[in-house]
RNA sequence: CGAGAUGUAGCGCAGCCCGGUUAGCGCACCUGCUUUGGGAGCAGGGGGUCCCAGGUUCGAAUCCUGGUAUCUCGACCA
């Protein structure tokens, strides 16, 4: 199968076609039979079990809880927020009715007119709508204040073109929406909201990142100001990977959800929202994968360490496999994950690529040979690089090989994406340096939507973010020759 | 929703233009034997509503009409 893969890279297929063959066959997912929509395989599931987990905990330990919303919004809520509507507008499933019947002309179910709702209900495409129209009943007084809630939960966006992981229709995620009593506290959360994700892209799946605020035609329909950690992909495209929104006083205006302040008087709350979503999955694989497969960093793989025999006759097979249970009960007791492959119908050789094409960091094989030396062969999925090493300490061995895997993808994804931010003054140089090399370009703009807009027009290229750590530099903007501070980082995107 | 392409076994495809045996190939699957330190070899076997519905014809995977689904490129988006 993964000869397969390998023919469909020898070719320079296009990157997303080698994107959708390696989610496809490493088993992370399929597209479903229902238009747009993706189904997660256990594989790739576990990887997002992962990811939830560590979340959840920085969640928790940020002072935040769990709760859970509905999933269908009564329609007329979307009219309560101007710009919030705009956005989403369009592209959302819609239910009208509420029983199905038979068909009285033929053998077939169809939908009961009869049972016509008398509002529509919107499947949601976000949560804002109902959390805030829930909120407003929550909140009277500052002692109320902050709220703090999260919610894991799936939501649907009618998209026309979708991509595994990158684009469903429904998709998984998270979204936090919290209130607080003044400006400054919401400013505040939405900052430590953004890194918060931006800790687990580098520190959990090895992914470089940077934070920035998006420009106003990128922002969040409602929001004040949204920030963003943009990443860069192999082949030189921006994926926004996690937003966090500050959400001035809009959604608290448009439910009516006032409390009373500490000096007495009546306010409106402040909010924000945050969320990252499965497309986090369509990152780790974009972020790191070879021509083998995929290359997951350990903290996330769902298999850490696969154990490979290699034997002939039941004999061997029995000593290697005696040899492997004892590693695998010390590896077990370290809390690394560990699989044994003893399947006999196949070649150890099929199953080093099978492993490779999944990504596991660790292998381990051993044989006749090893047995006799008292070896252990060890293979780590990064580099591909293979040492024999003594069998005594091979646990430890293993435990530091781990982190090493952990921060050596970060580091090649790191050089990676220096070598790839190219800096530019000119717009010449920077509709070339697009086409011929691609990546994140640092560029003078002069502030404008609609400077911005001619750029995504003649260019396809965005403003991914204000970086929030970029110096200060007077220039003047590439197009318009206007002034302006500082350096913002534009890309083609997913 | 605009423009193009494609629907034939689990996957990838040939056949269609020019209608005519029992619809074929590779991979995968099953059985047996031989193999086993980087994707095994041989032999045998199973698996099809040729996307759906009409039409033309003695006869349709093939021609015509209408649906429908998927993919690629735009617009939209996490």
């Amino acid at each position: 199968m993964a000869k397969e893969l390998k023919e469909v890279v020898s070719k320079e297929e296009s990157y997303s076609q080698w994107y959708n063959n390696l989610v496809v066959k490493a088993g992370l997912a399929e597209n479903s039979a229902v238009r747009g929509c993706m189904v997660i395989k256990p594989y790739g599931y576990a990887i997002w079990e992962k990811m939830q987990r560590a979340l959840d905990d920085m969640f928790k330990e940020t002072g935040h809880q769990n709760a859970y919303f509905p999933l269908f919004i009564p329609k007329s809520f979307f009219s309560k927020e101007a710009n919030h509507v705009k956005g989403f507008a369009k592209e959302c499933a819609v239910v009208t009715h509420y029983r199905l019947k038979n068909d009285p002309n033929g053998g077939g179910i169809i939908v009961d007119e009869d049972a016509k709702l008398e509002e529509e209900l919107i499947v949601r495409p976000t949560s804002e709508t109902i959390i805030w129209s829930t909120y407003k009943n929550w909140i009277t007084s500052y002692r109320d204040l902050p709220i703090l809630c999260n919610q894991w939960a799936n939501v649907v966006r009618w998209e026309m073109r979708t991509r595994l992981f990158l684009r469903t229709a429904e998709f998984l995620w998270q979204e936090g929406h919290t209130a607080h009593e003044t400006r400054e506290q919401a400013i505040e959360e939405a900052k430590k909201m953004i890194h918060v994700y931006a800790t687990f892209a580098e520190q959990w799946m090895s992914m470089p990142v940077i934070i920035g605020h998006k420009s106003d035609t990128e922002r969040f329909a409602g929001a004040e100001d949204t920030l963003t950690i943009e990443a860069l992909m192999q082949d030189g495209k921006a994926l926004q990977s996690g937003t966090s929104h500050f959400l001035g006083q809009n959604f608290a205006k448009a439910f009516d959800v006032k409390f009373a302040r500490r000096d007495g008087q009546t306010g409106y709350v402040w909010a924000t929202s945050w969320g990252v979503s499965t497309r986090l999955m369509g990152a780790l694989v974009m972020a790191h994968s070879d021509n083998n497969g995929l290359v997951l960093p350990p903290r996330l793989a769902p298999i850490q360490v696969v154990m490979i025999p290699i034997y002939k006759g039941d004999e061997q097979l029995e000593a290697v496999m005696s040899k492997f249970k004892v590693i695998e009960s010390n590896l077990k007791k370290l809390g690394i994950s560990v699989k044994i492959d003893d399947r006999d119908h196949l070649r150890s050789g099929f199953k080093f690529a099978e492993y490779e094409l999944k990504g596991v960091p660790v292998r381990l094989a051993m044989g006749a040979r090893d047995i006799e030396n008292g070896t252990i062969e060890v293979v780590r999925r990064d580099t591909l690089e293979k040492v024999t090493v003594n069998i005594d300490g091979i646990e430890d061995y293993i435990v530091k090989l781990m982190d090493d895997i952990q921060s050596a993808i970060y580091e090649k994804a790191l050089k990676f994406r220096e070598n790839m931010t190219t800096r530019v003054d000119t717009y010449d140089e920077f509709k070339k340096v697009l086409d011929d090399k691609g990546g994140f370009i640092l560029a003078h703009w002069d502030g404008t939507p609609e400077t911005e807009e001619k750029i995504k027009n003649e260019t396809k290229a965005t403003i991914r973010c204000i970086p929030i750590n970029a110096p200060d530099e007077d220039g003047v903007c590439m197009v318009t020759g206007k002034p302006s501070k500082r350096r913002v980082i534009f890309a083609r995107a997913y």
